[in-house]
DNA sequence: TTGTACGCGTTATCAT
DNA sequence: ATGATAACGCGTACAA
């Protein structure tokens, strides 16, 4: 039982089926597919024929004449960062749910990976791409909004999103929140580890903690915003740098919870105490953060609501291609506070 | 352009390909798998043509024509484990690198979920599966093992894997590496959180604990032995009854690091400190045990030189099918010490 | 070097 | 209710 190569056994047919319940192998199909119009005796036979050949279909041949692969891509910026990992566990959770599959993609938000990616997924013939990775001024997306595949940019959006689908959270808010927050506690030098302009999530909380600079008086200072990068390295030197710098701010806001994570390891490790020496606030409420070890105070998005309306677009779309305006939804985050940046006024 | 249920824009074929460039679709073929046998003119032509059309080429038809479909299917218990995030990251990365698309399947240790997505594999044709999720009594496995499909078991293998291609780690070893640890540290009254008995990591940790026990001629105190199933809630109430009974443990080896972690939150939330009233190991060294607020005591696995072994044996079974011995690869752990353990010796 | 023709396993259409 | 057959897009043996 070996095919022409000699390269493994052979994989069973609705021909073999067919031959071996004694029908066509339209009826085999028809079995195959629940079609209403075939007689019980003869359902039976076939079942028994599949169950016996122990058959698979496949759903290489069915793409090809139904032009459908109940297939969509997930390209994710960094699978490691709980965010994204609580993101995709909804995804493909809900994805099976309505019978897709799911090519996982992970571009460690590198644009070359990205470009490779779109194009593998392109060939792949996928039904829709969930992108949680795009770049503010990003190339790879024209590919993609030229073709015919439908696909919602996640968390993060581009340049120009005003014509495609995207689910995202109100960022600039959620930076102003945390900024504000730490200003009602007393706090005046308000240090910003940020992440990666090239992003709008960055972007966007760069611009609420700015904004928030501006609404409460308080002086820009550059000396007080430095990169994280998203990288936990870089995020602990850029807060160590803070720390050690002759004015050192009484509070950080970072971009992320990864990056605050970094921080308070250098803050801790440099022998200060949070919130007592330094304040600390983060983005995006990961699983970590809650715990009692941390308590990280932080703002607060559900990935788990994003990244079902995701999805649920995403199916809305492809299932009923015909004139969609664009899907657009911007959530509203929250604070949650919880120890990290303390509830006593800080002296001035 | 539509195609003929008007449902989106027609996808451009070697067909469209060849009229455009005025030469045969083989040659349109040859150009794109790179074959040699083909003059740089019309080379050329044919390449400015792909360009032009936006084209695509269609890896269901190739798949068909081929019989290999380069995907393979990555079958994880929990994506939301930071263990099994980084083993996501490494393995799509590889796989990648081998020009293989990655199907991600997430079970979250039930087998019904495990069922469908075999099912669903083996439909898509995958050549490939890594199966990161088997229980020790897995019925599912069987119908792989019938197959042709080449699989590889990471992490955990199931009750008979003799004849099965498998990547773990030696958690008996593991386990007792840590028992002992706590044991010279004076610790007489040493606990276990478990996970669940249905996976064979969590058999061998037990198992490793109890040899410590015997080793160290420790009594077999079943109030010691509590059950976390792998989840935090459990985890948190399981540490919360060990620490409120009469006689409380002095120290605690948690059956994994998200599980220690659960297990620390309900002793800090106790009002209790570690390790000075209690000290806490636990098992797998994920990203967060070595930050500065945490500083957790673990057994250290490489997730990443794991998921590389898993992924370069799989990718060499799928290249070579011809006869290969079952590949079967054990690590040895090695304890990662930090703070949670302390290092004094405990009064009895 | 290039072109022709067949088949991969399905589903859909048209008969019966 | 069932069967015969075309078509999906590609790779490849074979012919030219």
């Amino acid at each position: 039982l070996y095919d022409a190569k000699g390269k493994g056994v052979i994989m069973s047919t609705i021909k073999d089926i067919a031959r071996r319940a004694g029908v066509s192998y339209a009826t085999v199909s028809r079995v195959i597919n629940n079609k209403s119009n075939v007689a019980m005796a003869t359902r039976k036979k076939v079942l028994a024929a599949i169950d016996e050949l122990s058959y698979y279909r496949n759903d290489l041949a069915r793409g090809m004449r139904t032009k459908k692969t109940n297939s969509i891509g997930l390209i994710l910026a960094d699978i490691t960062n709980p965010f994204y990992a609580e993101t995709a566990k909804t995804i493909v959770e809900l994805a099976g749910r309505y019978d897709y599959s799911l090519f996982l993609c992970n571009t460690n938000n590198d644009l070359n990976e990205q470009k490779k990616y779109i194009n593998i997924l392109m060939q792949r013939k996928v039904d829709g791409i969930i992108f949680a990775s795009v770049h503010w001024i990003d190339p790879t997306i024209e590919a993609l909004a030229l073709s015919a595949t439908p696909f919602v940019l996640y968390n993060r959006c581009a340049s120009d999103s005003s014509f495609l689908n995207y689910v995202v959270l109100d960022n600039e808010e959620g930076a102003f929140l945390a900024v504000e927050h730490l200003y009602n506690l007393g706090h005046r030098r308000i240090a910003l580890i940020s992440g990666l302009h090239a992003f709008s999530t960055d972007r966007e909380r760069t611009n609420g903690y700015i904004k928030a600079l501006n609404e409460f008086g308080l002086p820009y200072d550059e000396t007080l915003m430095v990169q994280g990068e998203y990288s936990g390295k870089k995020s602990f030197d850029a807060a160590m740098k803070l720390i050690k710098s002759e004015n050192p701010p009484t509070a950080i806001f970072a971009s992320n919870d990864l990056m605050a994570l970094s921080a308070l390891d250098a803050i801790m490790l440099a022998g200060l105490t949070v919130p007592d020496d330094i304040a600390l606030i983060g983005f995006d409420d990961i699983a970590m953060a809650s715990h009692s070890a941390i308590q990280l105070s932080t703002v607060s998005q559900d990935s788990k609501m994003m990244a079902e309306i995701a999805i649920n677009s995403l199916y809305k779309i492809i299932e009923n291609k015909e004139s969609h305006l664009p899907l657009q939804v911007v959530l509203k985050p929250k604070l949650s506070i919880r120890l990290t940046c303390g509830s006593k006024k800080i002296s001035k």
